[in-house]
DNA sequence: CGCCTGTTTGAGAAGACTCAAAACGGGTGG
DNA sequence: CCACCCGTTTTGAGTCTTCTCAAACAGGCG
């Protein structure tokens, strides 16, 4: 149940705070959101599509996806979710799930009823709007992604799932990364995009050949960041929230927000 | 300012109303936020990407659609608004706007700034909730855009398109239809498919032969709508939204909440 | 009546897909 | 330590869907 030793910090308290500095309520409320501790494995199933369920979750560490599978048999994954991230928010609107959630490395999850969420959000109203406005965020990210699918070639489509995975990664483990691992198969990949298996081997072998990337077994290193970002057209949603319309927190004695 | 005579019901209590009862507080929070009427023509940007924005817009009546366009010159349509829509939820997260709003019929809007929406959230905890459960639904619906452009052919992912147009039509103006005015050229409908207008019309062309939807004008008619979402794999994610885990409202003596 | 926008049709090209098989790599058991 | 096995990556060849370019057609409006 304990971490490896002290360095349990919260990645989701951490995130937040990234984004407006939490009073000490604000904390405390997110404090007890995290007391049921799962830890998974990778490749496991924590929500499965089409069956009950009434638990969120916020990832403490690791990759995951979720993603819908069609009649036809193919999948689509629908979005990654990293340390940081709260996730299985449809619960929120349904008891039936409307994704299935898979762990892709080993991950360490806090799971929350959603009664609990419905206590913060009368408590902390403020803490409210601000998931209100990250849900926003990724609601942007999430049309992000359907324009590149919808309009956008092959290699342009790679690139922004790269350059995505890049930033959100940044988002949440904090600091400058040029590189990172990438623990999917091409398979994957290819269900995020929207492209088979066959043709994302093709366009990352010819992104490569351009410069664009660099990959040493699981390692990719996007290789000019900005120049790439720029020739795609890629924006990163995730670098701030606005949160200055936020009603204030409540009674909050003077001097005694965080900054982190 | 007065809308035509007395039947100025607001478009977005009715569609809470749907998912939930509200108390009298709830309705009058959202009265004072529908004061600053707007009356819009169509074809007209309500917001534009890149400018500064800082309002959110509910549509009272009309319909609109919100794109992004690339450097390419090409553009994606990433969704429909219809009566009882809180659009322009974007300007939450930041003060450039991320998408284009552009009017499709003649439309009525109200105006609100961030800040009221703020207001709402210190208030009206239920409401809060429930707004973020409406956003919950709409981006598991963004994800079945984005599986439908990602996984389908031309044909289901025209089929699916119009499925939801059907269906939040309805759950916007209540009652049961099976067709419709479709205010779009095929170019928009293309847009928004992630298809070239040539391709759509060709795909509507084929669709029509083989008797799942008919055309006169603008009208579409969804022959038999069972079947068809049976066949295309569509869901309706606006019908009903879980409201079980929220917070009580403030102050309620017992037995004044409306069902409308 | 002519114009303008939107729809329809045609023909060829391109991008992405399918099917198939070979090469690679990491892990396991002998 | 090696041989084998399985999942994954890579390559090849041919096909199909969708796109591009281009032009004809239709309908509503001044």
């Amino acid at each position: 149940m304990a971490g490896p030793a002290g360095l349990r910090r919260s990645a989701f308290t951490q995130r937040l705070t990234r984004y407006m500095p939490l009073t000490p309520g604000e904390r405390d409320a997110i404090e007890r959101l995290e007391r049921r501790e799962r830890r998974v494995a990778a490749g496991t199933r924590v929500i499965t599509e089409g069956a009950e369920n009434n638990a969120l979750y916020i990832v403490q560490h690791g990759w995951l996806h979720s993603a819908t599978s069609l009649k036809s048999g193919s999948r689509q994954i629908t979005g990654f979710h990293y340390a940081g991230d709260l996730v299985g928010i449809s619960s929120i609107a349904w008891s039936i799930a409307a994704a299935t959630l898979t762990t892709i490395e080993d991950c360490i999850l806090f799971e929350i009823a959603k009664e609990e969420l419905g206590r913060v959000f009368a408590a902390q109203p403020r803490l409210a709007g601000l998931l209100y406005a990250i849900a926003a965020a990724e609601g942007v990210a999430a049309n992000d992604r359907l324009t590149s699918v919808g309009r956008m070639g092959a290699d342009t489509r790679l690139a922004t799932l790269l350059l995505d995975m890049l930033a959100r990664l940044r988002a949440s483990a904090g600091g400058v990364i040029d590189s990172f691992e990438l623990p999917l198969t091409q398979t994957d990949i290819g269900d995020a995009a929207g492209l088979t298996k066959v043709h994302v081997n093709r366009t990352l072998r010819s992104m490569e050949e351009r410069g664009w990337i660099e990959r040493h077994g699981k390692r990719l290193r996007i290789k000019d960041e900005r120049k790439l970002s720029g020739e795609v057209g890629f924006v990163d949603r995730y670098s701030e929230v606005a949160t200055d319309w936020l009603p204030p927190p409540p009674n909050v004695p003077q001097g005694v927000l965080e900054t982190a």
